[in-house]
DNA sequence: TAAATATATTAATAATATCTTAATAATTTC
DNA sequence: GAAATTATTAAGATATTATTAATATATTTA
């Protein structure tokens, strides 16, 4: 029996879902606010978390925030079609998949299965090992000893230029602008940080690449922004 | 292994409908009218429910009404055709979908296929990988990753080509004027802007055709506009 | 705690990529 | 073949990123 945490101010769309999900076979938690959700969370065994982002109190991509702050379970976000797709795949927000209502029921519960399947299986077991292990090519950080290598090679970062790199490794292949890594690394507004990461891009470039000048892990993609290269 | 449920009255149909399904490798479960069909449905598993509409105790209607009271599982109805299929229609029976006697045995599979598909992955939904990638024959765009491909081969797109060239492609096979392309990319009044996007077409058909003289993906409609050519 | 050291930010300027403009050529359509 | 439309080329303008060095801030160590 498998226990999924519902997450919406609309208390109609939560009985929706949960005769949907009952019919299927889950148990259904409730929770009318991001706060709500937390509580529910710290005290009892939830396998998949369904969570609007429109909410009072808290909304659904704090709350995510905090979820994965400590939890690596899969979170469906919900959001209304008029909110801007963009906006919400900008957000960057480490949900694992996200349906716009109105929803198709058939969705939903695929989306629910698919997420518990994935959760259960395999994917969760990742060893200790290399949980907190990111890489590409010959670029590996160690998030568990803080440790960076290239080419086998240990190499010593800041703790400004370790963060970048990692969220930008964690993340790699995908391109992030100045704006979304600072306000990833430093958890704040960005302000007047082109010129702050550009001069940490430098340093890391001349600490990680053989030839800065033709970064071969650090790109920057032209009017965009900056991303590792995927080269596994 | 999936299990299906087969219920109508007349047993050759249930007998010819199992050895289809079996050949596909599906268990079949035979019930003979609407009473059993639900008896079946409290003791096993069951993953599609193949039920005919005319049947003795209970008939299908009925029969789909109590089912649909606590499970969501996919129903394919059966008709005999003199019964309108308007009707069949206008009942709004919570089926998933129907299929009129006689039927065609390749139609009847396909569509137990694609419940079975929509029911447990998610088959026919976008995957979030999916969400942002738009492509026209051997041209993949992925806005995830901001990355161009054509023939396999990445291709270095500058952000204005890019911005163009997606904007195009999300809508292939349509043509857009000047004008509208102008609004749509830079988000402002087109002013003088046939030389700029003339350009930036040369641009853009220099990196990803063959033959930038004749253009495979990214066409002129003389008098009228552009369009990415839909190939898929 | 003060000095030493390491790290982060700011400022100014350079380098480079990209965009737009202009002038002209090539096509298409009637 | 003429008018309208699109294509091409190259150069000047603009925007974005890179670099360097100096200054500020934070952390460590004596």
């Amino acid at each position: 029996m498998y226990n999924i945490l519902v997450c919406d101010d609309d208390k109609e769309i939560v009985k929706a879902i949960e005769i949907y999900l009952n019919k299927e076979g889950y148990n259904v938690i409730k929770a009318f606010d991001g706060e709500e959700a937390l509580k529910v969370l710290k005290n009892n065994t939830i396998h998949l978390i369904i969570l609007d982002i429109m909410m009072p109190k808290k909304d659904g991509i704090e709350t995510l925030n905090e979820i994965r702050k400590d939890k690596s379970i899969p979170v469906i976000m919900l959001s209304a079609k008029s909110e801007d797709e963009d906006k919400i795949n900008g957000l960057n927000l480490g949900a694992d998949d996200y349906i716009t209502k109105p929803f198709n029921p058939l969705e939903l519960i695929a989306r629910v299965n698919s997420g518990i399947r994935r959760y259960t299986k395999l994917g969760n077991f990742e060893t200790n090992e290399n949980k907190n292990v990111f890489k590409t090519g010959e670029l590996i950080i160690d998030d568990n000893l803080k440790t960076v290598k290239v080419d086998e090679q240990e190499v010593k970062l800041t703790p400004t230029e370790y963060n970048i790199l990692k969220f930008l490794t964690k993340n790699k292949g995908k391109v992030y602008s100045i704006e979304q890594i600072y306000e990833n690394v430093w958890e704040d507004e960005a302000y007047a940080a082109e010129n702050i990461i550009a001069v940490h891009i430098r340093h890391i470039r001349e600490k990680i690449e053989i030839n800065p000048k033709e970064p071969k892990y650090l790109k920057v993609i032209w009017g965009i922004g900056y991303k590792i290269e995927n080269l596994d």
